[in-house]
DNA sequence: TGTACATCAGTGAACGCGCGTTCACTGATGTAC
DNA sequence: TGTACATCAGTGAACGCGCGTTCACTGATGTAC
């Protein structure tokens, strides 16, 4: 049945947030629609009223979580706090809830255009405010920008690799305690 | 029909060098064990004569891939030419030739545990390798080890990044020089 | 304010396709004698 | 060195399954009058 328009854009934004869950978690080939629509509630027949199809959800998902992760650095100020929660044990084991970078650069490198479009104004966001935090840690005359790409691609980088390596691995924590010691030194400028 | 020892293993070697290139290009869901087959010049029956499952084949690709990089490092001393051909527009353009670490990462870390396992290895041989290459660069009483796991997280962040982002996109480009800049400078302490 | 009707979000069955895996078969290889 | 036979890498058809997508249908919503 037809049900009301605010309630309609409700569960858009719904099925948009679980799918972004679940794709970080599991990547884009590992989640079906129908995975998606049950997480939100739903059966999968209708997905089609909402989206054009599966790569249109995925676009819509990176961009959804880039916004949360934006949210995140809004309420963290400090980027020494935010450096040690994205560089963190819970951050590794919780790919669903943190950052899309990390976990699905390989997945939107081989995903249509629109995808890569909305990964990269996500990154450049991350980029731009990375840069913003560096400014303010200490009056540099350095090239903030450049300084904040290579901190955001060590962050990637790190957490991205940790989680590749088996649970058991003491390298996994090593990769994780190395990383965030540099990215606080390179912090500090 | 059955063919010489020395043909089969040779045969063998040949999948799963083939592997390793379709999975660093296309992921390990975006290639079929038939596209392996067809790519190494077989029907795809035979596969199971040579690999326990599609798993079994992905471990092995991954070290084949890492196996391949250690080779390129023996061959290029000098890591300010290492950094600048990992962190080049040609190793953005071909992943299938280029570091596992950055191309499967994400693949990796959804796979079985045996997958993770060559994965963790290979790492641990970059890092290794890389720590030698800092420690040659220079009389260093810091811990050459962090620093290594530091670069190649950065190295491996700043091409998965430029990867992700659409070849037409400037940013993809500005990562790629950034973080080769900022490796070069790490490197050189 | 009330009524008739077109709209469309959600349901559940169905479609076609490609995938990982299995299997009966072939015939050159490697071995036992 | 020669012969009989078991082995097994490779072939090609087949299997069962899950996927993305489509479709006929339902009935509450929103609108035209």
């Amino acid at each position: 049945m037809k049900i009301s328009e605010d309630a309609a854009r409700a569960n858009h934004e719904r099925i948009v947030a679980k799918a972004s869950e679940l794709f970080r978690a599991r990547g884009f080939d590992g989640v079906a629609i129908g995975d998606v629509m049950k997480a939100a509630g739903f059966t999968h027949g209708g997905f089609y009223n909402h989206f054009a199809s599966k790569d249109d959800l995925a676009a819509g998902a990176v961009g959804h979580a880039f916004a949360q992760m934006a949210a995140v650095r809004a309420q963290t100020p400090d980027i020494k706090v935010l450096l040690s929660l994205y560089l963190s044990e819970a951050a590794r084991r919780a790919p669903a809830k943190s950052c899309p970078a990390a976990a699905l650069a390989g997945d939107v490198a081989r995903a249509p255009k629109p995808v890569r479009t909305a990964f990269a104004a996500g990154l450049e966001d991350m980029v731009t405010s990375v840069s913003a935090a560096l400014r303010g840690s200490r009056g540099s005359t350095e090239d903030d920008r450049t300084r904040a790409i290579n901190l955001v691609a060590k962050m990637v980088g790190g957490l991205a690799l940790s989680r590749a390596l088996p649970d058991s691995d003491p390298l996994a924590r090593e990769v994780l305690q190395a990383v965030l010691s540099g990215a606080l030194d390179d912090a500090a400028g």
